[in-house]
DNA sequence: TGTACATCAGTGAACGCGCGTTCACTGATGTAC
DNA sequence: TGTACATCAGTGAACGCGCGTTCACTGATGTAC
């Protein structure tokens, strides 16, 4: 089993940008020191230490969409998957405040355009089942993403309880998509 | 006139911060070449980089009290100060988002904790006066702060159109400290 | 008013260091016969 | 099964560069007589 540098290059550097909180401080000599290769190594894989960061915010991507569709697959309310979704989207941001700060930086946000169409439409269903009172659910969607966006880098690396934020989330949502509560026991 | 080397050093800082979108690219040696000395001087006025970057980031928290005390200095209704307050700590932050990346962002925030405190109150405020839904005006002005750091930190350096955002600033205050809206030209 | 001296903010050269990147190389793996 | 060779991922040494920091210095400003 040969072993994978180009992947194990990535998770490095992740794993670097996670420990100084910040992308701007990572080298591709550290990288490479993490990753226990020598530095031009990294050459083989990336073309330089830009191009090997840009694949991390990707990845970031990549696992913030899968979060989200895991939370919300097989949620038929579309309030409770409204939530479900932005309830995974903080707390997949907090698992990885370095790299969500990458991801959502200084640098461009190519893929978060698609990620702010589901959103839309996560809260137009919620309109269309008279679940919420928004008159414009891409307006309001925008409100929500700002808000959970300040949820995760306000609240990222201090010591503020899990539970708090979690409940933060539902309150940001709840208020700020104009929803109707879910009916909690409730049948469809 | 003699010059004051330490502000000048300080308005350097501050100028590079911005150029490059975070203080943690900023060198000594590049703040000393913007300010036109030599890098030794910097050692006359600041024990190193740290301390420099530091001050940045207290003059950013001078700046942004002064802003919110000037923009609801005079403004009796509690709930036109409350968002008159808001709009300034947004447009403060916009106008110099690296300075407010430093400042919340991996660093410390001890400042911030008293600028909170002045939010609490002007929830509490617009409670009092019946202005507002709130019973717990503490979680409150934590979701409103929350959604104001998202909106600054979300869309600072986009070129979404200014005044998008004063209105997104407005909405999001009025959601989530459950205010009613203020009496448009009406009396005290 | 003039001279000798102290003060002190800023300079220029120098240091050691970690960085990104290049280059010729090595040594393991796979293929041809 | 055994030998000769091609391939190619990763290495180690080397480069030039900008960095933070130190040091002895300089030259302008202020003070004492």
């Amino acid at each position: 089993m040969a072993r994978d540098l180009r992947n194990d290059l990535l998770t490095a550097a992740a794993a670097l940008v996670e420990r100084t909180g910040s992308a701007d401080t990572v080298t591709l000599r550290g990288v490479a020191r993490e990753a226990g290769v020598s530095a031009p190594a990294v050459y083989g894989h990336f073309a330089d230490l830009d191009a090997l960061l840009d694949a991390v915010v990707e990845r970031g991507f990549t696992d913030l969409v899968a979060a989200i569709a895991a939370a919300t697959d097989g949620v038929p309310d579309p309030v409770e998957r409204l939530l479900a979704g932005c309830r995974a989207y903080v707390r997949c941001g907090l698992a990885a405040p370095g790299r969500y700060r990458a991801m959502f930086g200084t640098r461009q946000v190519p893929a978060g355009d698609r990620a702010f169409a589901v959103l839309v439409r996560a809260v137009g269903a919620c309109v269309r089942a008279g679940r919420s009172a928004s008159t414009d659910a891409r307006a309001d969607a925008g409100l929500v993403w700002t808000a959970l966006h300040g949820l995760v880098t306000l609240w990222a690396g201090r010591d503020r309880p899990w539970p708090d934020l979690e409940e933060q989330a539902g309150a940001l949502v709840t208020r700020l998509a104009l929803l109707s509560p879910p009916v909690s026991g409730g049948s469809a």
